[in-house]
DNA sequence: GTCTAATTAGGAATAATTCTTGATTGACTA
DNA sequence: TAGTCAATCAAGAATTATTCCTAATTAGAC
């Protein structure tokens, strides 16, 4: 799922935001690198942003983009995941959500509250464990 | 948690019946490998595999540990996770199942069905998802 | 015991990520 | 608006986990 112009415009804003609470320069790479992941289906690696970076920004290199990237998961504006390939995605969204792979296409595909995922970990707690956070990684087919 | 000889023994013969079945041979580094994923506490990289065998079978090198470890993931006799770092853990129990990561002292635990682990997928698949397989992680601290 | 395909040891190659360093620049100041 | 300087960037070297390659060894069939 794509973000619409609105909803880019104001995860822009919030980036400003962000760099400037976290008392860091707002420079064009970091715009460039957010704008791509902002722009994408979710879910890149490393390469993929420097060569969508590349088309507008073929000067910005690819260790300042894992420098961008690595500043941007610091500060909250993107997530990071890691599949079980081992393959390190930057994620649009971040904070804790969970994932469907599909299994054909290798698609990654955000599972927001809407999706129904319904997770009770209440009992974890009853047997000593103090649950900090959870991510859940559903394999399958999206149909259709 | 450690396993006890009777289930140590009980899994070997199960390697025994697993290699068979694939038309694998049994060797020494493939017995060496496998007992030391059983002896450990559960999930262990390709490194530390490589040093714990080493002990005893100072000759077994490092590309055979990872050559072994692959083979053994697939014929389904051991499992394979990458955590979030990127870490690739080889994994005594195969099949899916799910963990909780200490985030004080990065260990590792399997949550087995007895953990009450409560999830609820049925929502998704009503939503055009043909769910194969799911993967929970959970975080947090273990008390006591 | 012989034979042969499978397996192993050792080292080279690969690839993703991190590190290092000198040049550049965003943002504050006057 | 220009000066200043710490922050940032570009480029390439270094690192590290994993995979690949190949000749020597060996498990298991006969
Ligand atoms: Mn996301
Ligand atoms: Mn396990
Ligand atoms: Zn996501
Ligand atoms: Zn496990």
């Amino acid at each position: 799922m794509k973000l619409d112009a609105r909803q880019i415009e104001t995860r822009t804003q919030e980036l400003y935001e962000k760099l400037r609470a976290a008392g860091l320069k707002v420079t064009l790479q970091r715009l460039a690198v957010y704008r791509v992941l902002l722009q994408s289906h979710g879910h890149l690696t490393a390469e993929q942003v420097h060569q969508a970076v590349a088309r507008d920004n073929p000067a910005l290199s690819l260790s300042t983009v894992y420098n961008v990237l690595e500043t941007l998961v610091k500060i909250g504006a993107i997530g990071e995941i890691t599949t079980d390939g081992g393959t390190k995605l930057f994620d649009r969204t971040p904070g804790d959500h969970h994932h469907f792979i599909d299994t054909e296409t290798g698609e990654v595909i955000d599972l927001d509250d809407s999706a129904g995922v319904k997770l009770d970990l209440n009992a974890l707690a009853r047997r000593g464990f103090a649950v900090e956070g959870a991510k859940l990684t559903v394999y399958g087919r999206r149909k259709k």
